[in-house]
RNA sequence: GGGCCGAUAGCUCAGUCGGUAGAGCAACGGACUUUUAAUCCGUGGGUCGACGGUUCGACUCCGUCUCGGCUCACCA
């Protein structure tokens, strides 16, 4: 019976109560004229004091949630919060006074409210003797009853489990959070003014495949029951949108979610946003050149300056970027020595030297790449192009004119992680499929993230894409970046977790309704 | 997957070298008509994450498990 926890009883009784007295404790008739902040904006510099109200004064009609009362018997101060609060102004405050709100309304007020419920108040705004500014309440609602109280008032919630599971309690007390997830929508927003401005359609492309390509990494599979085929959720959108490309929209970009059936940690959640952009007779130095402008612009549009701080660093915006080639980051930022680093040889001698551990299976290109990630990228704090990638790691970037073993693609590192990729595409249909063809090879000998072949898109490639250069760049790493967050999941409202156990009948009574939790013999 | 750490009241935490637990906030009753984490007096509230073991006795010790955090590995 002990279900419900005996705060909730005595505020699910409340509730009753409202209804027994043919009250609704979950009203919809109220209508607010202003947000908290807007009444701050409005009144402050002529709020008066509370004797020199005038009496054609403007009503304020505001809502908001209930964080703090403070009860003084005949009078009360109610602590509001909405929509507009931030950590500057985290709450509004209003006064409630027995003789102007009238007994049976203000009896009510004490019997009905707690912290947590959601209210409506009307009033003039006047000005406390300490200088607060206050809606003098004249007519106050309750207009949502919340049956389970609200975390700790000044610690708020700080489990991390439960501020994650719980997001919804977390953004009720964290201002902060708020924030946070108010610069990510900025972000997005920006991004998607500055690609419109240049041209760019926003497209949306397949999330189902029957293919999952564009990317290396594993798929989440599921099945078509109608069409009895297996489909998997997208770990890219990359062949759709250069698709759209060859379709003649020349410039397209999708900003949505991408899956991922792989590990998850501080900077990986199983599905995560991404930005990918195409632009037809465009190269990867036409992005290099839009990327800087795009960062820089909208880390101005953020902060009101190109600079950010993230991990005790202050990270500039400021064009131009650094820009390495794998081999020059491996000589200026490991130490290698040049001569070392053109030949599979000298890149196991170096690493040897280094005690880096690699692959004695893998080729030149794989130990190359592989060894600048190992040794330069988590160096790279301000944000760098790394250019010149080996083709074979690329299957579907354009191969570098002056020399095919490597391809015209760079990605963008900050604050040592990698935040975008870009390259100039393979629009050769016959290279292209040269190149699937030696990643179905390579995962015949193992290798379980090679690309699969793509038929389709050959064909596609076949009608003629034009010259077109593509960038990816994950929003989830630049909102981390933007808003100084060292893990993803605070920068995803709901990141993902192992389902939490629900004890069966939760709320109120229904005993037999749960049960449900499979009864396996632990796996 | 490995290592380390954590799980005690609604929330934030303390605690018991083994004898079934405390504080602050929240709640409840009372006082208080300009408070600022309001204040003052009083009260209630816990399967101490789960299961097993040792023990006269386990919240505490041991084992297993669950969930989470950090970290390493993996992962463009």
């Amino acid at each position: 019976m002990e279900e419900t926890s005996e705060l909730m009883r005595i505020r699910l009784a409340k509730a009753e109560a409202m209804r027994a007295a043919g009250q609704n404790p979950f009203a919809n008739d109220f209508r607010v004229s202003h947000t908290l902040e807007d009444v701050r904006l409005s009144a402050d510099a002529t709020a008066p004091d509370m004797n020199s109200i005038d009496e054609g004064a403007v009503r304020y009609r505001v809502a908001g949630r209930v964080l703090a009362v403070n009860d003084m018997g005949k009078a009360a101060f109610v602590r509001l919060r909405d929509r507009s609060s931030t950590e500057a102004n985290p709450v509004f405050q209003v006064y409630l006074k027995k003789d102007l709100l009238g007994e049976d309304a203000y009896d009510q007020f004490k019997a009905q409210v707690d912290q947590g419920d959601i209210v409506g108040a009307v009033g003039p705004v006047f000005r406390t003797r300490r200088g607060e500014l206050s809606i003098l309440v004249e007519r106050f609602q309750l207009l949502t009853k919340a049956y389970r109280p609200l975390p700790d008032k000044w610690h708020g919630l700080t489990d991390k489990e439960t501020r994650f599971r719980q997001r919804y309690a977390d953004l009720i007390m964290g201002l902060d959070v708020r924030e946070v997830f108010r610069i990510r929508a900025k972000i997005v927003s920006f991004i998607r003014r500055f690609l419109e401005d240049r041209g760019y359609m926003e497209v949306e492309t397949p999330m189902l495949q029957a293919v999952a390509g564009g990317a290396a990494a594993r798929p989440f599979e599921t099945w078509h029951n109608a069409l009895g085929i297996p489909l998997y959720l997208r770990i890219a959108p990359e062949l759709y949108l250069k698709r759209l490309v060859v379709g003649g929209l020349e410039r397209v970009y999708e900003l949505n979610r991408n899956f991922r059936n792989e590990g998850m940690s501080q900077k990986h959640n199983p599905e995560f946003t991404m930005l990918e952009f195409y632009q037809a007779y465009a190269t990867y130095e036409d992005l290099i050149a839009l990327t800087q402008v795009m960062l820089s612009e909208l880390c101005v549009a953020v902060h009101g300056r190109d600079t950010t701080e993230y991990a005790g660093h202050t990270i500039s915006f400021a064009a131009p970027f650094a820009r390495y080639t794998v081999r020059e980051a491996l000589t200026t930022i490991a130490g290698i020595d040049e001569s070392q680093t053109g030949t599979l040889d000298g890149l196991r001698a170096a690493a040897a030297e280094r005690g880096v551990h690699v692959d004695p299976k893998a080729s030149y290109a794989k130990t190359l790449v592989f060894l600048f990630e190992e040794l330069c990228e988590k160096k790279l704090l301000q944000p760098t192009f790394i250019t010149r990638y080996p083709a074979e790691i690329s299957p579907l970037s354009r191969k570098s004119d002056e020399d095919p073993e490597w391809v015209d693609r760079f990605e963008l590192f900050i604050a040592g992680n990698e935040v975008a990729n870009a390259f100039s595409e393979l629009n050769d249909p016959v290279d292209q499929k040269a190149r699937f063809e030696d990643q179905v090879a390579a995962r015949a000998a193992g290798d379980d993230e090679a690309h699969p072949i793509d038929h389709d898109y050959i064909r596609a490639l076949e009608y003629g894409m034009p010259p077109t250069a593509g960038q990816g760049i994950g929003i989830d790493r630049i909102a981390m970046l933007l808003t100084g967050r060292d893990s993803i999941r605070e920068v995803i409202f709901f990141p993902h977790m192992r389902p939490e156990q629900f004890q069966s009948g939760t709320a109120d009574g229904a005993p037999d309704s749960g049960t449900s939790g499979p009864t396996d013999d632990q796996g």
